[in-house]
DNA sequence: ATTATCTATAGATCTATAGATAATGC
DNA sequence: ATTATCTATAGATCTATAGATAATGC
């Protein structure tokens, strides 16, 4: 059946949308194509039509999730202060909301494992965010902050944030959070 | 065939210790217990004569190889000081051997997504590293570090070490590590 | 006699492919 | 006529179980 152009072009987007969505909630490996293509309303035959691989396909939604948290950053840092952008990677909703969250915190270790050139795509599409966090770190600390520093500052949010999430008790799991915001303070001057 | 009965304990160590090593290296998911019983030199078959599911391994690998580190780090930070610890932590021989590695970089994340009784022995088990580390920050800024800030300041050293395992330039990987670092000492402060 | 191990297999899943069907453009 | 979708299935894996085999203790 031969759709319009823009039908395709849709129906990809909900795979891709579904697909990000799904391994940052529950890990790529946890995530099998029948699942994601339920979730885009369709039946697992139709998943080629549209992607060579399961691997081809992660690259897309890493690339995809990326670039959305890559964007949402921004626009955070350029309403509010570093210290706010923080507090709200730190927050309680983020924590229990992985599948709209940080793709890195979520996928940074499966992604480890995985073929060069997803670490590659993984690499190059959270360059951005970087990019940011270091020009917020110069203008705060008055002093070049180079990317591998600000590695380092979205190292704590991370390794952060997933010590939060696998604390099974909430009020130490919150307070966690609030002393990664308190580090990330200290870390920033 | 009735073994003496350190035969029987031999075998279940030999499956703990080979599922401790290879859920670091690939994840909880991307390992069979075909996989962990051929490294442990047996059939797929014995396993349930020494654990009841995967699920009770993956716990009973995870106390295990917490220990395993709470011990070195005790005996790290009882040797040097936390400086030292880190810069061993952060260094391109821990990011290239995950199977021997920080449980909670390698781990964290997944163990994030399972039931909240092994969710339970990760943080109950992860608890005396935290101590530990509790313990060096409050000696070195002579003031009381709670576990809370024990934990933000181990989140550092996570979710470093795994940017820098995800980072396919060596040369970027290793500068992450270096910053990780500096940003440690800083956080000591 | 006991029991750790083996082979074999059940039943469910996984990624990927084949071929039929049907909805649209020309 | 084209092609996105469907159902069906191949072939490989996964966790878990059943029943036979064999090595040791009593």
């Amino acid at each position: 059946m031969r759709y319009a152009p823009e039908h395709n072009e849709a129906t990809r987007e909900r795979i891709l949308e579904a697909a990000a969505r799904l391994f940052r909630e529950h890990g790529i490996e946890a995530v099998g194509l029948a699942k994601i293509m339920a979730d885009a309303g369709l039946t697992v035959g139709t998943f080629y039509t549209h992607f060579k691989s399961k691997e081809a396909l992660l690259r897309e939604a890493l690339l995809r999730s990326l670039q959305d948290r890559n964007a949402a950053l921004e626009q955070a840092l350029r309403a509010g202060d570093l210290e706010t952008a923080v507090r709200a990677y730190l927050s309680p909703e983020h924590r229990d909301e992985p599948g709209t969250g940080c793709t890195i915190a979520a996928l940074a270790a499966e992604v480890a494992r995985h073929p060069r050139a997803t670490r590659q795509t993984f690499a190059s599409n959270a360059k951005p965010s970087l990019d940011v966090i270091a020009e917020s770190l110069s203008k705060r600390r008055g002093k070049k902050a180079s990317l591998a520093d600000a590695a380092a500052f979205l190292g704590l949010l991370v390794g952060t944030l997933q010590l939060a999430r696998a604390t099974p008790d909430r009020a130490e799991s919150t307070a966690i959070l609030e002393a990664g915001v308190r580090a990330a303070i200290q870390l920033a001057e």
